[in-house]
DNA sequence: TGCTTAGTTAACTGATTGGTAAACTAAGGC
DNA sequence: GCCTTAGTTTACCAATCAGTTAACTAAGCA
């Protein structure tokens, strides 16, 4: 895994196990085992996950008593959106021409009919 | 790399030099030695890095004569951004905390002075 | 003190990654 | 036919990843 942010985050929601601990995440603060619980992995698959997202600053982990409940940082997930958002033009532009060529096929269309 | 299309992306993502080679191809199309060009990388791993961008359908690839000039594809772009939009109404629920806070910290100070 | 619950750490494994150098393919131009 | 340019494929390497089992820590409770 690289050192940059960016694709500390980018490494650590390319795996389908680890975003579906996010979404969980987004429903509240949760126990490990709680979080476990879907997945058939061993507990400390789980945990080297939590690793992961926590290296990424997606989550933080707490301390009750012998729980360490996870919470969902969003910071990581902003500056995702971010850096995607520079690509917005770029495929809005791609609709622009599929729109034109539509609309163009249409004129066509017209006449012919 | 999981076989999922996400994961695939979010995967293809994680690298600053494919980053810098789709903010390349952002400009237009180009050929496969222009985009090696920033990068003292050899060839065969920018070949490589352009597999891995292309299994992600982040780009495709033309020919014409000796050239296989790279072309950026929008749709897993719009996929990644339409995934992290769901968690938008997270992080502004955490903005709007932190208003709430700031609001009542000018509150308390109004009464102090 | 000893047991249970919650979770982490350590050591290992097989698969994947990112890089290399060397050999190959494929098109153009002389 | 042969050289050059553009790029890919192959074979290899070291590092990292995702998982395992077994051992450990740390808090609560009887």
């Amino acid at each position: 895994m690289q050192s940059d942010p960016l694709s500390a985050t980018f490494a650590a929601l390319a795996d389908p196990t680890r975003r579906a601990i996010l979404a969980r995440l987004c429903l509240g603060e949760t126990s490990v085992t709680e979080l476990a619980e879907p997945f058939d992995i061993s507990l400390p698959a789980v945990t080297k996950h939590l690793k992961v997202l926590q290296r990424a600053g997606l989550i933080t982990q707490g301390r009750q008593a012998q729980w360490r409940p996870c919470k969902l940082e969003a910071k990581p997930l902003q500056d995702v959106a971010d850096w995607v958002e520079q690509y917005r033009r770029f495929w809005e532009a791609r609709l622009d021409r599929l729109e034109a060529y539509l609309l163009e096929l249409q004129a066509k269309d017209g006449k012919e009919t």
